[in-house]
RNA sequence: GGUCCGUUGGUCAAGGGGUUAAGACACCGCCCUUUCACGGCGGUAACGCGGGUUCGAAUCCCGCACGGAUCACCA
């Protein structure tokens, strides 16, 4: 049988990582096993209608590859794919089950409901619903019904006796039939609970697999009960375990944590979010750690997926990001870096190209960019203590008198290359007897004004031009003079 | 509180009766080096606790502790 997974988000205005994770885990699922992978959007919670929000998801799904088979904008066979434009069929649904005696219509008043919990509460047991309407008549049922009563329909749990169902992650969990409450599936509005939906709607679009968070491994019996009173297939259940903060929070966006489009704004390569997240719960049967989707859809295999919850640590996809800083073709890191160097350097006549390629093999995240070439632009006011450095066996004495060596040769040079920059400075190493950093670390630090630099003394001179060398080389015997 | 789930270094994690308990990030050190990086080499650091079963337990069983989830006419 064909594999079909679904992912089903609301529309909150964000990609939550978590969420996004499980879109992820969806489509490996199926992909990995040549099946489909369907977006069904889940809107029923008008309250929490946020303009623009579906976009959000599709434009996730895209940027990040996420491809599904079956969904809003591209149709499908097991249409409609938003839940608001299926509101129809939930009641006969419903209506099939209170005939098969699974299900039963309930009348009782939210305040009737509401002091059953109360009564409920001190002695510290579960607050389940009585059943004061299970053993209504027919002909009650019908005369409440005829009256225009507000009703619910709930499911009937079984009396006694266990349920069990299979996790693919968390393996057979048993709960007894006394713990489960009787539900609501349909509500006084006439809309089904999500729980209903969901279930109608997976079996509707012959879900094979439903992926979700483990939060739903409690309702799992009821669910896993609903399927058997219709009669259904149940599903495969894969619950995956949540992604953390820290050891006592789930990643929230509402508490500051950041959602997918808030990393890609802060510099982080989708690809880059897409790898690391997959390793978030998941491992391969080898050591690899840097997947390409593709990549991932061949190496994918549920035995690889974890219980226990893990923490999103944004310094391994720090780390992860540079990786694929690193190994991406220069162009395309040029084009990544081009805006991020113009918006650091407004107006600049300066080489980008150059600048960006100093750039490729250090940065962690494109938005790094700025601080590591705003020395370009204007030099810093620095402190001659930068001139002391024990490694380069350097002090402001010896940094004062290599500049001064450095200024006239510079000035000399005909052709401002990095080559013959590097030859005339090698070549003055040479003639004073010193050591190469006690002429290049000073020439470097004047030229930057920066204690670290994306470049040694020849590139930043290079790149600066003749010019701007020079004045940022006087500028530094300057310092040192009247120091 | 009931029920369910989880627990290997700071983090991600492998390992499912016999291992010097992998690997990666982070951190530290060394090497390379004209800066910073990159790269290379190395280091610190872990099986929650207590009982069993067994010749042998991180691995199996039981209990405990701690953590989490869930108990809506929300999704």
């Amino acid at each position: 049988m064909e594999v079909r997974t679904r992912f089903a988000p609301s529309p909150t205005g964000y990609m939550h990582i978590g969420n996004l994770r499980t879109a992820l885990y969806e489509y490996l699922i199926a992909k990995s096993q040549g099946g489909k992978f369907i977006l069904r959007i889940e809107d029923t919670d008008q309250e929490r209608l946020v303009e623009g929000a579906v976009d959000v998801i599709y434009n996730t799904m895209r940027t990040t590859g996420l491809q599904y088979d079956e969904g809003p904008d591209i149709g499908g066979d097991y249409g409609p794919y938003v839940q608001s434009e299926r509101m129809g069929m939930y009641m006969d649904y419903a209506k099939e089950l209170v005939e098969k005696g699974e299900a039963y219509y309930c009348f009782c008043t939210k305040e009737r409901l509401e002091s059953l919990k109360e009564s409920n509460a001190e002695g510290a047991a579960f607050a389940k619903y009585d059943r004061h309407c299970l053993h209504l008549s027919p002909e009650e049922v019908q005369a409440n019904l005829d009256a225009g009563l507000p009703f619910v329909i709930r499911q009937k749990m079984p009396d006694t006796g266990t349920t069990t169902f299979s996790d693919v992650v968390y393996g057979d969990i048993t709960v007894d039939n006394a713990e489960l409450d009787d539900q609501i599936l349909m509500k006084a509005d006439g809309f089904p609970t999500y729980n209903f939906a969901n279930v109608v709607d997976d079996h509707l679009m012959k879900i094979t697999h439903v992926v979700r968070g483990s939060e739903y491994l409690s309702s799992t019996p009821k669910y896993n009960l609903l399927y058997q009173a219709f009669g259904w297939e149940p599903p495969v259940y894969v619950h995956l375990p949540a992604v953390m903060r820290d050891a006592h929070h789930k990643l929230s966006k509402r508490h500051g944590d950041k959602s997918f489009e808030d990393l890609v704004n802060e510099g982080y390569l989708v690809e880059a979010i897409v790898n690391y997240i997959a390793l978030l719960g998941w491992s391969p049967s080898d050591n690899r750690e840097i997947f390409s989707l593709k990549e991932l859809e061949e190496a994918f295999d549920m035995s690889g997926l974890s219980k226990s919850p893990s923490i999103f640590d944004i310094k391994k996809l720090t780390w992860m990001n540079g990786e694929y800083l690193k190994a991406m073709d220069f162009d395309k890191f040029y084009a990544l870096a081009e805006p991020k160097l113009k918006e650091a350097m407004p107006n600049s006549n300066l080489d980008l190209k150059k600048i960006a390629a100093l750039l490729q093999k250090r940065l962690e995240t494109l938005n790094d960019i700025p601080k590591l070439v705003d020395f370009f632009q204007t030099l810093p006011e620095y402190d001659i203590a930068l001139y002391t450095h024990k490694k380069m066996k350097t002090n402001p004495e010896i940094a004062l008198s290599s500049l001064q060596a450095a200024l006239p040769v510079l000035e000399g040079l005909q052709d401002w290359s990095s080559e013959s920059i590097h030859d005339a400075l090698m070549a003055l190493v040479g003639e004073l007897g010193i050591k190469n950093g006690q002429l290049l670390w000073p020439v470097r630090t004047a030229l930057s004004g920066e204690p670290t630099s994306p470049g040694g003394a020849m590139e930043l001179a290079d790149i600066l031009g003749k010019e701007e060398s020079l004045r940022r080389i006087q500028i530094g015997i300057e310092k040192l003079q009247s120091a």
